[in-house]
DNA sequence: AGCCAGGCTCTCG
DNA sequence: CGAGAGCATGGC
């Protein structure tokens, strides 16, 4: 089954979803313009698979659904939805690049990587327990663990003969024993903080999707900061990732405040503050912004 | 080899 | 209370 989506331009598909790419062909990955996940959608799993054929001004995405069983037209729809928040399509990027015009730097690596848009995550859930994972331990340490996790607990589905992991529920990570999860290589508190988060979510105690909607960011890290292991940073990197939540930035982050260092204060150190003071210039795309400056260092950019 | 890596909690003094 | 140890794995 295929459809169409024409997105708001710029949008720079294959630069996007190669960074979104976890590497791991049976979780989500990037390959000869195609990129492809296992998605839920009612209560079953398609294997979605996405491509471009559009350009970066004038997009348009052909995606792919395979499942065990048909796709009702209530179906299809979830699915163009869950695609639009994967690839965040709905955020207006030339407002974002108009509004950090006055800042010479910010503006050149947007000019230079035009059309680029945050991965989401397709649950709150699904961010709240990756940024649990990646806390303190380097990227590719908390890369491994989530692979790890997603394997073990997440649902598999076949398709072409191959076996595809969909993100785990918070019912599968609530019943998980600590045991099981120490296994993927987690420390016993990370844990015991994803099995005691998933329950709370499980139980209805923690409704991260209702938190989403709260229009005070200060609010929804307050909210978070109440449950165990979750502290700014983590909730931060959640509103980010899960919530689309720009005008929040993870002033603690060791690599924001690095790539912040390296465009802005020639690599020296910088404390949190600092970051705060020169992130307030990017208004309400403080998040995007810091991203951006990643994904350029990471390109090892230079304006 | 050993040290550190996109934090947070718990335990001391 | 504020400071400091402890945590897991992988890369350098």
């Amino acid at each position: 089954m295929k459809l169409e989506i024409a997105p708001v331009p710029p949008f720079d598909f294959d630069l996007t979803a190669m960074i979104f790419s976890n590497g791991d062909e049976q979780i989500r990955r990037y390959e000869a313009g195609k990129y492809w996940q296992v998605m839920r959608v009612g209560h079953k799993l398609g294997l979605i698979t996405v491509s471009s054929e559009g350009s970066v001004e004038k997009p348009c995405l052909s995606v792919e659904a395979k499942s065990d069983t048909r796709m009702s037209s209530a179906d299809k729809k979830q699915i163009l939805k869950t695609v639009g928040s994967l690839f965040n399509l709905e955020v207006r990027l030339d407002r974002f690049y108009e509004d950090v015009k006055n800042d010479a730097v910010m503006f050149a690596l947007s000019q230079k990587l035009r059309g680029l848009r945050s991965p989401s995550t397709a649950s709150v859930f699904e961010a709240l327990v990756d940024s649990i994972i990646e806390q303190q331990i380097s990227l590719d340490v908390a890369q491994s663990l989530e692979r790890r996790v997603v394997k073990a607990f997440g649902n598999a589905l076949k398709a072409d003969g191959r076996v595809y992991y969909a993100f785990p529920t918070p019912d599968s990570l609530a019943t998980a024993s600590v045991e099981r999860l120490r296994e993927c290589g987690l420390s016993l508190r990370k844990a015991e903080y994803i099995q005691n988060a998933s329950a709370l979510v499980e139980k209805g105690d923690l409704d991260l999707e209702a938190l989403k909607d709260r229009p005070d960011s200060d609010g929804i890290i307050a909210e978070l900061d109440r449950v165990r292991g979750i502290g700014p940073w983590t909730a931060e990197l959640t509103m980010i990732r899960g919530m689309r939540k720009f005008d929040v930035i993870p002033a603690d982050d060791l690599g924001v405040r690095r790539c912040l260092s390296h465009y802005y204060c020639r690599d020296s150190r910088i404390s949190a503050a600092e970051v705060r003071r020169i992130a307030e210039r990017w208004g309400r795309w403080k998040g995007l912004a810091s991203f951006y400056l990643s994904v350029a260092r990471n390109l090892e950019m230079e304006v």
